[in-house]
DNA sequence: CGTTCTATTGAGTGATCACTCAATCGTGAC
DNA sequence: GTCACGATTGAGTGATCACTCAATAGAACG
């Protein structure tokens, strides 16, 4: 090595994904991309391949940050019914003053992929998949702590939260009012929450 | 007039739909639209002003023709709630073999508008709440006819339906097979008709 | 059949797209 | 100080974008 890399990849990958997340791949331009990672094409190019490979690599960092956020916050959970609970309520209060970084990047990019966007569309679909497990995981120890009764099937109720989750932010999106999202955000909590009394009654 | 037109103004306007419902507005090209529409640019533009009009129009029809196929089938039915669930699993019987036109095309084009698109963006999101608004009514009805406790907020309970509606529409876009499109769509109806217990109860 | 008038045509506009590569620059080794 | 070599540069590539307009074509009149 002869010259030390004057860009930092880590703040570069998240400018882009800043971008990618507010604008869509196909409305990003290379042109967008120089400006937001104070970076020429030919540079570009040397560090991330392509256009398609730098917004892959965006859109895996948006996956793993959003898992990483939700792993931790079900880990240090006592109840897990309580805790995708109050996961729903905390969306609701997120920050969505930037309009275009309302909705999930995962289900924009799955909406917005054009039918030869062949691997952009199967990464996004993949990682939905890939989160949707981690939430039907947390139903499991919910039946492991007997808040749920056992033989519930965590997939379906697993894909009805990821739902509701996915909803939050599109409503988000639409511009609804903060209080109007915490309403929605405490029915869907309601819904949850009152799975568990089926075991105290049964 | 001296030359009749020669292109039936009804048929390209559902072309047109076709395109942009399954690519989106920036992804659909001047030449996708001129093979689909079967005119020249010139036509194109003296026939619809431009793609943007183009779009609105199209975005138009799509919004008009599910909500009068939504307001059919309710104003048909004896049960307003019993007609919201069948709704729904109507939906996951629905034909998704093209994956383009799978989910919502108001919601496509609102995750999907860039900032700038303000008109378009504008546009989706009165639709939705149109949408939103007519669920409301069948939700009013629902009390009318004592399916629901009289206070009941509808407007709250049409959101959560709407977005209801919204995900079975996404998750015929991720590809899920149709079994588990109709067992979601039964989850989804079964919290529905959970409503009507209520008032028996009560 | 010729004239009139408008709908249609399609090559062409400048702008912008993703992307490239010969030239330049800066750093560590000596 | 100088050299070697890889990182960076940015003007330039051909393709495609939305859109235009002078030319053309065809139906309704006398």
């Amino acid at each position: 090595m002869t010259r030390a890399r004057p860009y930092d990849r880590d703040a570069a990958l998240e400018a882009a994904m800043g971008l990618f997340w507010r604008n869509g791949y196909h409305a990003t331009s290379l042109k967008d991309l120089e400006a937001a990672l104070s970076m020429k094409p030919g540079s570009i190019y040397a560090a991330f391949t392509s256009k398609e490979a730098l917004f892959l690599l965006a859109l895996e960092r948006y996956f793993e940050r959003g898992r990483d956020a939700f792993r931790t916050k079900m880990a240090h959970a006592v109840s897990p019914l309580d805790a995708l609970a109050g996961h729903l309520r905390d969306l609701a209060s997120e920050d969505f003053s930037d309009a275009g970084q309302c909705a999930c990047m995962l289900v924009k990019t799955l909406l917005n992929a054009a039918p030869e966007d062949v691997v952009i569309r199967g990464a996004a679909q993949d990682y939905l998949d890939a989160l949707r497990e981690d939430m039907a995981d947390v139903f499991e120890r919910a039946i492991m702590r007997n808040e749920l009764p056992r033989g519930t099937d965590t997939a379906r109720l697993a894909r009805l939260y990821q739902a509701d989750v996915i909803q939050l932010r599109i409503e988000a999106q639409r511009g609804v009012a903060g209080a109007e999202l915490a309403a929605l955000a405490e029915d869907m909590s309601q819904r949850l929450i009152g799975l568990r009394a089926d075991v105290f009654t049964a």
